[in-house]
RNA sequence: GCGCCCGUAGCUCAGCUGGAUAGAGCAACUGGCUUCGAACCAGUUGGCCGGAGGUUCGAAUCCUUCCGGGCGCACCA
C-alpha cells in the first residue's frame, strides 16, 4: 500500500514540476520524515531544482506544494525546515485499504533456483551451517509464490560433495583408523540406529582424528597424505568397495542433515551430487563447448605447462610466445579436473547451457507437500527439471568470494553474458565462537586464542557447536518459560509452543543482523527470548490473536466490521505534540510497508530487512497494546477500529513471520 | 605484495540508491502486573559515526589517504 501511494506520488510529482518549470526529473527521492507528526512522505526536491532555477528552494516548495496536494488520497502538503515538501495521506481512506489488503505485488517470470545448505556429508552440521540454510531458505520463501504474492517460480537445492576430500578423510578414518571393512560399516549403521546413535556425531569426532592423523607423524605424513588421494581417486571413480562404502557413510549423513534442516522448517526440492557430476561426464560436455569458444586452452610454456587453463577476465591477448601466467588451471598436467571447472560444468547445467546433458532423477524422501528428488544415473520417469534456471542464487560463505567470481567470468567469457548477469551468490561472513563459549564447551585455549574477539569454527578441527545440540538447548530453555508460565497446559501443547519459540529464537538471531557481520556465537545471546529476538516477535503475534479471542471475534470478522465505520475522528493528529490519532496511524503507516519491505529485502538479497522490520511492527503493537485497552473501549466506533488494528498486524506479522520461517505459537 | 570486507553508545548491531535533532537490543539505574498474561511498557545515563582531507545546499553514507582488525589470493576441495 505504501509503494503504491508512493509510486503515484513520484509520477505527480514529476510530471507537476515538468508542467510548472518544465524541468524533467530523472529521479524522486521520497522519504519518511522523522516523525509522523510532519507527514507521511516526504520530497526533498526542491533542493535539487534550486540550482536549476536559481531560486530558493522554500520558494520552489511554497509554489509546488498546492499543485501536489491535488492527488487523490492526500490529504495536504506543507513546506517544513528550509524546504521539505510535506506529504500527508488521508488516514481514514487509506487505513481502510489497508485492512482490506491492498497492495502491490512482487514477482515475474523465469525460474529461480536457490541452492543452499550444502554440507560436506562427512560429519555434523555445525551453527555456520544453519545460518547458510537459514539464510537460504528464508530466500526462497521470499522468492516462492504464495498467497499474498505472484513470487517466482522456484526450486532449491541442496548440492552434496559425496566424492570430495572430506568423505575420502571419514572413510580413511573408518579403514584405516579403525580397521573396518564395508560390511562393518553397514553393521555400525545398524547398530547406530538400533541405539539411537548418530553417524554423524559418531563421524565429527573421527573426521577430528583423521585430520590430525594425517600430520602428527613427520615420518609418516607423506604416506598418510599419499593414502588420503589414493582413497579420494578410488570415491571418484567409483565401481569399488571403497566407493561403496563412501557412498554408504555419505547417504546416511546426508538424510541425519536433512533431518536437522527439517526440525527447522527447511525443505529441499533436489539434491544433486557431484558423483554424477562425475558420471555423467558433465565436465567433459563443458570442456568441449570452453574450447569451441575460445576460453580455454592448453598451456606449452610457464609454470602451467601441460595443464589446460581458463584466461582470467581482464587479461589482454598476450604477444605470441608470452605465457599468461596467471591463468586458472581448471585441468591440472595429470588430467584430472580441478574444483572450478566442475563448478563451471555444474553451472552451465543450472542454465541449460549444457548442450542437452541432465541429472538423472530419482525421489529420495516425501515432505507432507512435494517430493525431494536426488541426482541419479538412471532415474526415474517422470520427474521435475531444474536445470533450467533464469536466475540463480548460490549462498556461500564470503570466503569463497573469489571462486565463485570465477565460475561467473567463465560464463561471461563463453559469450553468456545473460546468465552471468543472473548469477547471484549470496554471501555471508563465518559464524565463529566467542572464547568464553569455546571454554563453556570445553575447549582448551591458547593464552592467543583467548584474547581473540572471536575464533573461526571449523569441522576438521572439530571445533564448533552442533547444529542439533543448539536446538536441543533452545526448546529446553523455551520449555522451561513455557511450563513456568502455562503450568496448567497439557504437555503435548507445552511442546509445541516450546519447539516453535526456539525455532523462532535460532531463525531469527541468525536473520537479525546483515549478512556481511560476522557472528560471533555465544549461548547466552542465542538462547535470549527478551528483546530484539524472535520470542518478542511471536509474542506481539499471540497477544494480539488473544485480543481477538476475548473480544469474541475473528480476525476476519473484526477487519470486515472496519468497513462500515467512519474513523477518521479517531486518526486526527496533533500539530506539535502527537495525539492519540497519530499513535494509531503510525502503527497502520507501519503496517503498509509490508510488500516494499518484502521488495527491498529481495532486491538486496537481505533476509535481515524483513527481520528488522517484523521486530519493528512487533515492537509498535507492543507500544499500542500498552497505550489502548482494546476490550475497555467504551466508544463501540474506536472499538471497531482498535480490533481491526490487533487483526491487521496479527495477519501481517504472521505472514512476515512466515517468510522468516517462523511459526506463532497457540499460546506464549 | 594484490584483491575484497569491516571500524557507529560499555557490549551486540541497524542506519535504504547522501537529506531534518544518528537509532534498536543488551547491560546499569528508576518506575509500572487485581490488566487484552510483564517473553511487556515508560523513563534516565551513554556517540567528535577510527583519524585527516575533499565533493555537495547537505556526508555515518560518495572520493582520496592514513591507522587498526578480518578474509581471500594452489596443478586443495
Amino acid at each position: 500500500m505504501y509503494r503504491t501511494l508512493q509510486q503515484r506520488l513520484i509520477n505527480h510529482a514529476t510530471q507537476t514540476v515538468q508542467e510548472l518549470y518544465g524541468v524533467t526529473l530523472e529521479r524522486v527521492a521520497v522519504e519518511q520524515p522523522p516523525t509522523v507528526l510532519l507527514g507521511d512522505f516526504a520530497l526533498p526536491l526542491a533542493f535539487e531544482l534550486a540550482k536549476r532555477l536559481r531560486k530558493a528552494p522554500r520558494a520552489i516548495a511554497q509554489e509546488l506544494a498546492p499543485q501536489l496536494a491535488s492527488m487523490a488520497g492526500i490529504a495536504d502538503v506543507q513546506v517544513a525546515g528550509a524546504g521539505y515538501l510535506n506529504v500527508r495521506m488521508d488516514r481514514a481512506a487509506t487505513v481502510q485499504r489497508i485492512a482490506a489488503g491492498e497492495h502491490s505485488d512482487v514477482g515475474g517470470e523465469g525460474f529461480r533456483l536457490v541452492e543452499h545448505t550444502s554440507i560436506n556429508p562427512n560429519k555434523a552440521a555445525h551453527v555456520g551451517h544453519l545460518r547458510n540454510a537459514i539464510l537460504g531458505d528464508t530466500f526462497a520463501r521470499l522468492l516462492r509464490p504464495d498467497e499474498y504474492k505472484t513470487g517466482w517460480p522456484t526450486g532449491v537445492q541442496n548440492y552434496i560433495d559425496n566424492t570430495g576430500v572430506q568423505v575420502a578423510d571419514a572413510v580413511v578414518g573408518l579403514v584405516h583408523l579403525q580397521g573396518k571393512s564395508l560390511a562393518d560399516v553397514h553393521a555400525l549403521l545398524l547398530q547406530l540406529a538400533a541405539e539411537g546413535g548418530r553417524i554423524d556425531y559418531y563421524l565429527w569426532d573421527l573426521y577430528a582424528r583423521v585430520s590430525q592423523w594425517y600430520d602428527e607423524d613427520p615420518l609418516q605424513k607423506e604416506a598418510r597424505r599419499a593414502l588420503r588421494l589414493q582413497t579420494l581417486h578410488e570415491l571418484e571413480g567409483g565401481e569399488n568397495d571403497t566407493a561403496r562404502m563412501a557412498d554408504l557413510v555419505a547417504t546416511a549423513v546426508l538424510s541425519r542433515h536433512l533431518e536437522t534442516m527439517n526440525r527447522l522448517s527447511i525443505e529441499y526440492d533436489f539434491l544433486p551430487r557431484e558423483s554424477e557430476v562425475l558420471l555423467l561426464h558433465f565436465w567433459e560436455a563443458a570442456r568441449q563447448e570452453m574450447i569451441a569458444r575460445g576460453v580455454l586452452y592448453e598451456e606449452t610454456a610457464g609454470k602451467n605447462k601441460g595443464c589446460w587453463v581458463m584466461r582470467r577476465p581482464g587479461v589482454e591477448e598476450l604477444a605470441d610466445g608470452d605465457t599468461d601466467e596467471d591463468a586458472k588451471v581448471l585441468v591440472r598436467s595429470n588430467g584430472t579436473v580441478t574444483y572450478v571447472g566442475k563448478d563451471i560444468a555444474y553451472h552451465l547445467w543450472k542454465f541449460g547451457l549444457l548442450s542437452g546433458k541432465d541429472f538423472g532423477y530419482r525421489v529420495f524422501r516425501e515432505y507432507p507437500k512435494h517430493s525431494c528428488w536426488i541426482s541419479a544415473v538412471n532415474g526415474e520417469e517422470p520427474h521435475p527439471y531444474f536445470g533450467t534456471a533464469s536466475a540463480i542464487f548460490n549462498v556461500i560463505d564470503s570466503r569463497q568470494n573469489d571462486p565463485q567470481s570465477n565460475v561467473v567470468e567463465a560464463l561471461r567469457g563463453m559469450g553468456y553474458a545473460e546468465a552471468a548477469d543472473h548469477y547471484t551468490h549470496i554471501n555471508y561472513a563465518m559464524v565463529a565462537l566467542t572464547p568464553r563459549c569455546a571454554m563453556d564447551l570445553g575447549y582448551s585455549l591458547s593464552d592467543e586464542d583467548r584474547q581473540r574477539p572471536y575464533l573461526e569454527v571449523s569441522g576438521r578441527k572439530g571445533f564448533g557447536v552442533k547444529a542439533d545440540d543448539l536446538l536441543d538447548k533452545l526448546i529446553a530453555a523455551a520449555k522451561g518459560e513455557v511450563d513456568a508460565r502455562h503450568p496448567e497446559t497439557p504437555e503435548a501443547e507445552r511442546i509445541e509452543s516450546a519447539t516453535a519459540i526456539a525455532i523462532g529464537a535460532l531463525r531469527f538471531f541468525m536473520l537479525k543482523v546483515t549478512r556481511n557481520t560476522i557472528i560471533a556465537f555465544d549461548f547466552r545471546d542465542a538462547l535470549s527470548f527478551e528483546g530484539e529476538t524472535g520470542p518478542y516477535v511471536q509474542y506481539a503475534a499471540v497477544r494480539a490473536a488473544n485480543i481477538l479471542r476475548k473480544a469474541g471475534v475473528t480476525e476476519e470478522s473484526s477487519i470486515a466490521a472496519l468497513a462500515a465505520v467512519d474513523t477518521s475522528l479517531f486518526l486526527e493528529g496533533g500539530m506539535e505534540i502527537a495525539t492519540a490519532g497519530d499513535d494509531l496511524w503510525s502503527m497502520w503507516l507501519l503496517l503498509s510497508r509490508v510488500s516494499a519491505v518484502l521488495e527491498q529485502a529481495i532486491a538486496a538479497a537481505e533476509p535481515a530487512i524483513l527481520a528488522r522490520y517484523a521486530f519493528q511492527l512487533a515492537q509498535e503493537f507492543s507500544n499500542f497494546y500498552h497505550r489502548n485497552h482494546v476490550l475497555n473501549e467504551t466508544d463501540a466506533d474506536r472499538k471497531t477500529l482498535l480490533l481491526a488494528t490487533a487483526a491487521v498486524t496479527r495477519r501481517e506479522l504472521a505472514r512476515v513471520l512466515d517468510w522468516l520461517g517462523i511459526r506463532v505459537p497457540a499460546a506464549m
